[in-house]
DNA sequence: CAGAAACCGGAGGCTTCCTCCGCTATTTGG
DNA sequence: CCAAATAGCGGAGGAAGCCTCCGGTTTCTG
């Protein structure tokens, strides 16, 4: 709603103001919707036309990142909050406990992340700032924290997206359900724990088709 | 395509049979399409109209409830075989590794059991059978086979649940993914590896409204 | 102030959902 | 064996959403 000093040459102020718009609507009407939502309902809401939001935002997609590009900030600040812990283990274990609450918490944010594995070029910068702040707490809890041997940065994502159907499900009726099963998963985690394994953690390209299945599966999956 | 003896009296016999290509070729489209299929495809793969799919079934849901009674056998078959394993553990790892199976090897099975965790009436005796069935098996890893103590029938079904996200990313690219995620997560099942637990199970109500959460969100979320 | 560039908005073609109702096919009673 | 009755069929059509296209408007620029 407020104004800002216009960063773009030209006539373009009132066009940012509508990507704004849009992109605050969107939020809203995702929020109470769900990531489904009518694309007409979001452009109606925000008072422009849906010609308008299809010249800012060619797919649903693209309003997915816009919204993950506004709320990015919040994401990285927790992971290295997180991460400033000094005990490796505490480390490790608030790092998951602190994004999956962010992602049991909002339902929009938990769409997006869902749907928008960041593999853009703009937001790359973001994206590759979490992924070492990830690492690096993994690492940590490796050599000094009791993390079992074989846990890498793909089974931390493979994780996360495990969450999802629980987080849906129990949203109304025991919003902190999740905490019991991550319990059990990190109790899995430490090295007295673990018992050999056979199945290969996915490599990088298997994880980066992984996330592009997923965010082709979770709705427009036959266009 | 066999003909069957007419069951039910008058002149349906047409009709069963229309009842049977639709149930064949939602299976067939769903398979091909995922459960958020064309109803008016299915329609005009059984070779009937629309108005008559919906005769027979009055929403998508009647669908896959049809489909879920058409396969309710495997199932069955399925958690009894790995039941009867003697090794109480043993019994246990078995029951898990294959209903997982079962998930991640049929696209339809998948889909129709994440949506229709069957409340129905008429398949209850079939549900019931299935919660004993799971339930033995949890009751004797936890008196004789080393399973924590606090794993309860609730934590099982959110267990499968979990799985979802997994499997629809890693189907084309690691199919046998979800045996990893599998295997930590019964690391932490050990009485060993069990630290106490803050959260508590889901009750009987709490699982129940979480399955028709979970219901009312994959697909047809606002009518 | 006029021309041009940027931007807006919604009509319209397409798809799918689901309902409604006139029509056909199968039974059954006479 | 015929005809009325009844079960069942199928698709037209309204509603809603997706996305494209293009005439009209606004804001700049010279």
């Amino acid at each position: 709603m407020t104004e800002i000093a216009g960063e773009q040459k030209g006539q373009r102020r009132h066009a940012r103001r509508n990507h704004e718009l849009l992109v605050a609507a969107a939020q809203e009407v995702f929020s109470e919707r769900g990531i489904e939502a009518s694309l007409e309902e979001i452009a109606r809401r925000a008072g422009v036309g849906i010609g308008t939001l299809y010249r800012h935002f060619a797919t649903r997609e693209a309003l997915v990142e816009a919204i993950f590009e506004s709320r990015i900030g919040e994401i990285v600040a927790v992971t290295e909050a997180a991460a400033a812990e000094p005990d490796p283990w505490l480390a490790f274990v608030g790092l998951l406990e602190h994004t999956v609450e962010l992602q049991a918490g909002d339902r929009v944010l938990k769409d997006v992340l869902m749907r928008y594995p960041p593999v853009a070029g703009r937001l790359a910068s973001a994206r590759d700032q979490m992924r070492q702040t990830f690492e690096q707490v993994i690492e940590r809890a490796h050599t000094d924290g009791g993390l079992r041997e074989d846990f890498t940065f793909a089974d931390l994502a493979v994780l996360h997206w495990s969450f999802t159907p629980l987080i849906d499900a129990t949203a109304e009726v025991a919003p902190n359900a999740w905490r019991r099963h991550l319990h059990v998963f990190l109790d899995g985690l430490r090295v007295q724990a673990a018992t050999p394994q056979t199945e290969p953690p996915l490599t990088d390209e298997q994880l980066h088709a992984a996330m592009q299945a997923l965010r082709r599966q979770r709705l427009g999956h036959a266009r």
